[in-house]
DNA sequence: TGCTATTTTCATTTTTTTTTGAAAAGAATG
DNA sequence: CATTCTTTTCAAAAAAAAATGAAAATAGCA
């Protein structure tokens, strides 16, 4: 007893059950921590709990959703290496299934999303240091602890966030 | 040669230097990252290269915002114990100065922001398990090892998060 | 207690982010 | 290589998040 559309002959339910929509419900909060906006959380939540490979189309139709925010969610979640593109034999279109290896998406989204920042970190650690240059000697010495602690905070964070994903074994 | 409000007679300047101005921008980014508002960044930023304790009104004297904006900011700086409010000798207001301890920083971001995740992420996976009950024994599998997988994820990130903030010696 | 200084709250406004949808671009097929 | 199917792009619309500012609440002092 599945709703179907009546232009589109589909042999899948246009709608989800109840497992997918509480499997929606998780990433998209679980994205949404990570600054990823709610199309990609629903996105990967509906084919983490997929059995076969869906197409742009039907995640639209099924999440309904806009093409345009599903090619954006899309993109985003191979850039993260979150889904896989699976070939369907003589099926034109591109079908995704999920990545659920946790690690390597952790992997990836810290290697994208947050290192890359670290490194523009840096360089406002060097403009401090050329700033500091105009301070009287005698405030040096306050302003020179407070960027060594940022240097040591940029050091820690690349040296361990790597390692972060690494030790989940999921 | 600094600015002055033709209200308020002030000792202080009300402009920043430099080097306030990169720690702002460093830290409205860090912050950013953390999914904290530009506002709390800026507070934290000014309190973390400046020598004295500053008052709410100090705060928003500098940094052109509005009390609402301070005072919602320092709430939440206080919630992250990311800044200390000082007594001074004499003087109605509070003041405020920075914790420079990245660890304690971020092990309360952490138990705050992140841990109460966690938990609520549990109560889904049970509604998950609930809605495995109306699935065909021959579909359960595949559905079971991925609720599988979110048990672990939860459980991985209760444990280790915690533990991050530790390894750093800042 | 009453007065004043300070901080918080919250409805409204502003800004930022995300989504939409239609047009453009890019494949695949016959 | 022309046609059709599919995906991407991007300006505009919608939604969400953050900031404002004035009123309310609170705290400190005489």
């Amino acid at each position: 007893m599945t709703f179907k559309t009546t232009q589109i002959l589909e042999k899948e339910t246009e709608s989800f059950d109840g497992l997918s929509a509480e499997s929606i419900d998780f990433f998209v909060r679980m994205m949404s921590i990570m600054g990823l906006p709610r199309s990609v959380g629903e996105i990967y939540g509906l084919l983490y709990f997929s059995e076969i490979p869906l197409s742009m189309d039907k995640i639209c139709l099924k999440l309904g959703i806009s093409a345009g925010s599903a090619s954006q969610g899309l993109r985003t979640l191979r850039k993260l290496k979150a889904i896989k593109p699976t070939y369907i034999q003589g099926e034109r279109k591109d079908h995704y299934v999920a990545e659920t290896e946790f690690r390597r998406l952790f992997s990836n989204f810290i290697k994208e999303e947050i290192l890359p920042h670290m490194d523009s970190a840096d360089e406002r650690i060097k403009r401090l240091e050329i700033n500091m240059e105009k301070i009287p000697e005698d405030k040096k010495e306050f302003y020179s602890i407070r960027i060594d602690k940022l240097k040591r905070l940029t050091r820690a964070g690349k040296r361990l966030l790597p390692v972060l994903a690494g030790l989940l074994k999921i």
